[in-house]
DNA sequence: CAGTGAGCGAGCTTCCGCTTGACTT
């Protein structure tokens, strides 16, 4: 038994640290959070102060008791949580649930993990800090107020039967994503003219260079365009002006959390979650350092380390000392910047891991290299018709230095036309007559602001300071799983545009066509998602506003600094806030989003488009009429916002009769699960690429035929009498009787053709008597 | 697996932030 025991949070830190802190200590983690907040009456006795009620969740129960055993047995207990507000409440919790002392028990922290960092931390331990704590406590009593005195609202208010929910950061998440879609919706799209010419001229070698030169502004109309081509008709062009400037580029910082997943996104179309899980892996396997941070910092160790690789693989003059700061105020810098734990460690199997073991290894390796050098050249062209000139730019790299191995994406939103990516220019001469090939005004539209990506969702949260690295990913995953919003495609609408053309003093009208609003990998709000945040909004502004987290965080500082007591605070908050939730729950309407589209040509019914207990639907007539209602719902890709009256009918044409095929009817309709076809009474998932509402006879009978095929492949034996299957699924052989699936035997697995029906039937009757371990949701208590 | 759509009411759901693990019928 060691004589220290030092508790981190988390298990893959304990093992590096034990390395190096030797045979004395004993490091182990508690993973994270330890008790919470109980589930009962919110877990906190609003009447008393805002007491909270804590407990230890059933999934942290063995770890706990394991911990108390090791303290009891050790001479000194070392708290070594993370250096931020939470971290300090989890040391806190430990004393709490292991019975040291707040007190005199030793409190240390490290933002790394090095030697150095965690030999200087044993040697100056400090004391648990309770403001900090009492931070903590504040936030989490009040996020669990927002979430489940919200949430309950919703449920009475809302006329869907979702598990609908709400909380400070998700349904301000929800927000932003809302307001986008209709920004969008509004926008009316303004075209103007950009012109364009294209020379060509001699270098010294006397060989025939081209370039391209920017108009004089934008034409609003194609008149002015036209206007403005004529008079260059017959014009000669002189380069008038030169002017050469250096420019540089620098690297950005290390990654964080939420650049890292921005990046990956952009440069490796993963998912949040997918970075979040492939850098899980490289952190348990050593390869890299932490993934979740705020922090732009990198250790000393890790400078010297990176510092030799550049030296060794590019040159010292590709090297750069830099340190950054961060931005982001609500940083709280526990952690490093996510880098390579050494960058001479590379070898990872996994593909999809690799690249973003590079990406992060290319990022950390450029943080650290010399700016790129940059020749800017600008040449003014003088047209000899009239007084306006045109724009030639050209950029030349000097020296690349950090782009040697790394650029860093940007967002589709910070793009703009003039920021195109620069050409070359051939060496140009004040007073050099250049020749026009042609010159062009094309037409260009504004774009909307695009949809957010999960990533560029990420970032606008982290602006906002809303959230946490731990966090965006699962809130993320939140807001799809309810429903709020729905991550897809949208292809893109064909536009034509106009081109006026001047080539051989001639011009020349084209209208080109471009596709336009297709998106990849969006999130679109559902009619759910509007009508709830619209329902919040009204209600509940001042939790919606975008400031509200960056208010309170400031209150939470105050806490911390001992400038304000954290139930004074809560308290503040929680009267007109509570008192809002009592008058919703007494005066709000319950809301069914309804929109009124127009009344049907053929009975004079009105048809409206709302929100039913199953989904977005239309409605055809009134509940009270005496003939029933007609019902449709909406497709996946249409809101009760938006759709026609003409599409809204559309939806009337289903269910659909094609045909009979082997005897028997095929119709279509579009079901829980989406389009089906029907036939001798068994249903067939309509491919992605058919329409039900177009979708032809012919297409539908190979689908039925597959199906069988598929089902015989899948058969391994049938014992007819006592409806035993012997099936192949997706993990191997299995038994199935009736509707019901019974696992085989480890051992009997491989030879599962051979399985008799009496042996089929024992194996049965075994996982009868043997019930396979249901993996019960944690945090439910077993009611046996 | 392929229904539904009004209103009532039983019994259910729900937050944010720390951290990994279990293992398919």
């Amino acid at each position: 038994m060691a004589k220290n025991l030092v508790i981190v949070e988390s298990p893959a830190k304990a093992k590096t640290i034990e390395k190096i802190l030797g045979s004395d200590f004993e490091v182990k983690s508690c993973f994270g959070h330890i008790r919470d907040l109980e589930k009962d009456d919110m877990g906190i006795d609003i009447q008393n102060n805002f007491k909270p009620k804590y407990a230890v969740p059933e999934d942290k129960e063995k770890i706990v008791k394991e911990l108390k055993k090791l303290a009891k047995d050790t001479d000194e207990v070392w708290l070594a949580t993370d250096e931020d507000r939470e971290g300090e409440a989890i040391s806190w919790h430990l004393c709490e649930v292991l019975g040291l002392d707040p007190h005199t028990t030793k409190r240390i922290v490290f933002h790394e993990i090095t030697k150095p960092a965690i030999e200087r931390a044993v040697q100056q331990p400090r004391l648990l800090d309770m403001n900090l704590v009492n931070a903590q406590q504040a936030r989490r009593i009040l996020d669990r107020i927002v979430g489940f005195e919200l949430s309950p609202v919703l449920w009475r208010k809302m006329s869907m039967r979702n598990s609908l929910s709400a909380g400070r950061v998700q349904s301000v998440a929800v927000r932003l994503i809302v307001e986008r879609e209709r920004e969008i919706n509004a926008f009316n799209a303004v075209s103007s003219f950009r012109v364009e010419a294209f020379f060509t001229a001699k270098d010294p070698q006397g060989k025939s260079m081209s370039f391209k030169a920017e108009g004089p502004g934008r034409f609003k109309t194609a008149e002015d365009a036209e206007k403005f081509l004529t008079q260059c008709i017959g014009a000669a062009y002189t380069v008038k002006d030169i002017q050469v400037k250096p420019g540089k580029k620098s690297p950005a910082a290390p990654f964080t959390t939420s650049t890292l997943q921005q990046e990956a996104s952009r440069k490796l179309g993963y998912s949040v979650s997918k970075t979040m899980l492939l850098a899980q892996k490289l952190y348990e396997s050593g390869k890299i350092t932490y993934m979740r941070t705020d922090s732009v910092n990198l250790s000393d160790t890790a400078l010297t380390d990176i510092k030799q690789a550049i030296d060794k693989n590019w040159g010292e003059k590709y090297h750069q000392h830099r340190k950054f700061k961060n931005k982001n105020e609500s940083a709280q810098e526990a952690h490093e910047a996510i880098r390579p734990t050494y960058m001479e460690n590379s070898s990872v199997d996994d593909s999809d891991t690799k690249r973003l073991y590079d990406l992060i290894w290319k990022r950390t390796i450029a943080s650290q290299m010399a700016d790129a050098e940059l020749e800017k050249t600008i040449a003014k062209i003088d047209i000899s018709t009239n007084h306006e000139e045109l724009t030639a730019s050209g950029e030349v790299l000097k020296f690349d230095g950090f782009l040697k191995v790394y650029m860093e994406s940007r967002d589709d939103e910070d793009l703009t036309d003039e920021e195109e990516q620069e050409g070359v220019l051939p060496p140009l001469q004040v007073k050099q007559v250049v020749d026009l090939k042609e010159m062009k005004a094309t037409e260009r539209f504004t774009r909307p602001a695009p949809r957010y990506t999960e990533a560029s969702l990420v970032k606008k949260l982290e602006e906002l300071g809303i959230g946490r690295p731990s966090t965006y990913a699962p809130t993320i995953t939140t807001i799809q799983k309810r429903t709020y919003v729905e991550k897809r495609d949208k292809e893109g609408v064909k536009r034509e545009f106009r081109i006026l053309v001047l080539k051989a003093d001639k011009i020349n009208k084209l209208t080109d066509a471009e596709n336009t609003g297709a998106e990849k990998s969006k999130l679109f709000p559902s009619d759910l998602g509007m009508i709830v945040t619209d329902f919040l909004n009204q209600y509940f502004d001042s939790v919606m506003d975008y400031g509200f987290t960056a208010k309170i965080e400031e209150e939470f500082d105050e806490i911390a600094h001992g400038k304000k007591v954290w139930n004074k605070m809560l308290n503040e908050f929680y009267q007109p806030f509570h008192q809002d939730v009592a008058n919703t729950l007494e005066k709000a309407e319950r809301v069914k989003g309804e929109r009124f589209l127009g009344d049907d040509p053929e009975t004079g019914k009105p048809v409206v488009a709302r929100m039913g207990r199953y989904g977005p639907m239309i409605q055809i007539g009134k509940a009270e009429d005496e003939e029933k209602p007609r019902f449709a719902k909406l497709k996946a890709t249409q809101s009760i916002e938006t759709i026609s009256m003409a599409d809204a009918m559309e939806l009337f044409r289903l269910p659909r009769a094609l045909g009979m095929f082997e005897d028997q009817e095929v119709t279509v309709n579009i079901g829980r699960f989406g389009p089906y076809a029907q036939h001798d009474k068994k249903f067939y998932s309509l491919k992605k690429e058919m329409d039900p509402y177009t979708v032809e006879l012919d297409e539908i009978a190979p689908l039925i035929v597959e199906k069988r095929t598929a089902k015989d492949e899948r058969t391994i034996k049938i014992f007819e009498k006592e409806k035993i299957q012997i099936l192949k699924g997706p993990y191997g052989p299995y038994i199935k009787q009736g509707l019901k699936n019974y696992k085989i035997p480890k051992e009997r697995i491989d030879h599962a053709a051979d399985i008799t029906v009496e042996e089929a039937k024992a194996i049965i009757e075994d996982v009868k008597a043997n019930p396979p371990k249901k993996k019960a949701p944690a945090r439910k208590k077993k009611t046996e």
